[in-house]
DNA sequence: ACATTAAATTCGA
DNA sequence: TCGAATTTAATGT
């Protein structure tokens, strides 16, 4: 039986034509920006741009050139780099607070990922000019984006050991404690709004894997599932869970 | 795969 | 603009 496609989608506006100028509401949601001083929060506040992503759209692909950093204000993207070879090598979700791209950003380079989103989201970006002009002179800023390379690293390295295991709940419960990551993602706070057919495309697992699991460690006490969301009772707890009881 | 339930959207005043 | 009716999406098994 010849599957049924969806329609087409309809032909976007390109996403820097769509862009705005952000709202009280969305700034409190950038972290860093919290740091920096009066001028050049100014100066961020004035070139920061926003727009709203449709399920599914593309933010940046593989091999265009660098134009923004970008931030996650409201939504869930995800980030993958399998546009030639089939398999994706590192498949990383992006909850609201999570900012990305800072290293290709600085090497002024091409961007090394696809950015799509997982639903409707809204997303902040940053010029590149912008960006090394804050890298040059502000000091929490640097201090912003080591720690954000430093946590990057270490969530490369632990998604290489949640690759390995070969439980199921332990890989869920690890890949909720990296979503969750405070310094990385400070914008989830408690509350992880996504859905378990997300987290199954996300670790590879099935939805109903998923399910199953996040049931078990709902048992443990670690999580509490709610509609579209998940609620991160025990932090720790998700991270140390190495195997089913 | 299917039944159930929550949420989002539509529609009529 | 309110809320009931309908549709769509998420969940649990």
């Amino acid at each position: 039986m010849t599957p049924v496609l969806r329609h087409p989608p309809p032909l976007k506006q390109p996403i820097y034509q769509r862009a705005r100028a952000p709202n009280a509401d969305e700034l409190e949601n950038i972290p860093w920006l919290h740091t920096l001083d009066a001028a050049e929060r100014k100066v961020a506040v004035a070139d920061l741009k926003v727009v709203r992503i449709a399920t599914g759209e593309l933010l940046c692909r593989v091999g265009r050139p660098v134009t923004y950093w970008f931030g996650v204000i409201e939504g869930f993207l995800k980030m993958n780099n399998d546009s030639d070879l089939g398999v994706p090598i590192i498949f990383t979700g992006l909850p609201p607070g999570g900012w990305f791209g800072e290293g290709t950003v600085i090497k002024r380079e091409v961007y090394r990922y696809n950015i799509t989103a997982v639903r409707k989201s809204v997303v902040a970006g940053l010029s590149v000019e912008t960006f090394h002009w804050l890298l040059d002179r502000s000091i929490p800023f640097n201090r912003f984006i080591t720690q954000q390379l430093n946590e990057r690293l270490g969530q490369f390295i632990a998604a290489r050991e949640i690759d390995r295991m070969s439980d199921a709940d332990a890989r869920v419960a690890r890949s909720l404690a990296a979503l969750f990551h405070p310094v990385l993602y400070p914008g989830v706070g408690g509350l992880l709004r996504i859905t378990q057919q997300e987290l199954g495309y996300l670790i590879g697992l099935s939805r109903q894997r998923v399910n199953e699991a996040l049931n078990a460690l709902q048992e443990h006490g670690l999580i509490g599932i709610e509609y579209g969301g998940v609620r991160v009772l025990d932090l720790e707890g998700l991270r140390r869970h190495v195997q089913r009881g």
